[in-house]
DNA sequence: TTAACATATTATGATATTATAATATATTGT
DNA sequence: ACAATATATTATAATATCATAATATGTTAA
């Protein structure tokens, strides 16, 4: 591996983690493993207007890790590899070991086995 | 756990994906997980400006992923917690799971056991 | 075809991040 | 105290991301 591949895969690496470094887009991802919703399910459970609903599922869709099913008039999002949960897992544990306020830790447990809201 | 508690730890999630979420970072944080290196060290390493790399350390320090050790004119850096390495690894793990190229995968993998730079 | 609904796109301003250059601070040796 | 070296901070311009509003597209039912 040459430097320009090296420094390739950090960036595609990095830029992965961009996509994980909204709220919202964890939470699409978390809602969106277990099963399929549609643009207007999200925004009602995360709160957000519908254009930026569309925005963050554009933007996962382009990097593959949401697909897309349309049904009449409604557009059915789902992750598309379900091992993106473990990368996110991960950093919750981490967290939890970082942390040492015990109501913290408890957030966080219970984020842990229910993280898709 | 209530909507405020929630989304705080969501955010606090996403805040940590996002120091990842630049190259530079995780190649810095990658270095010193296996051993400290003073800041001149990482500049040479990573070929990028002294001040760019004090910028970078100072967020990661302000984050508590490195801690700083001064030693006379020196200031040596390590990661404080190696089990951010972890999430690291799962990032570089679903990627090698999400890509179909052989020859990509192959540079994931050496980047997997190497990544230290 | 038109109305109604669902979703996507675009435009825009606000804010954040990045990279570079310049300057400041800290430490050591003379 | 001064020069030399290492690191940190600040200023700033370029670029990226974010959030909102407005508009466009696609689909169905009447």
């Amino acid at each position: 591996m040459n430097r320009e591949e090296f420094n390739s895969v950090f960036k595609s690496i990095s830029n992965f983690f961009s996509l994980l470094s909204n709220p919202d887009r964890v939470k699409i991802l978390g809602l969106l493993i277990k099963q399929e919703f549609d643009v207007h399910d999200i925004q009602e459970k995360l709160n957000i207007s519908q254009s930026r609903v569309s925005q963050h599922l554009k933007l996962l869709k382009l990097n593959n890790l949401v697909e897309e099913r349309r049904e009449g008039k409604h557009v059915y999002y789902h992750v598309k590899d379900p091992n993106v949960s473990k990368v996110i897992e991960s950093a919750i544990q981490f967290h939890m070991l970082a942390i040492t306020d015990p109501q913290a830790i408890n957030s966080l447990n219970e984020l842990f086995t229910l993280w898709h809201i």
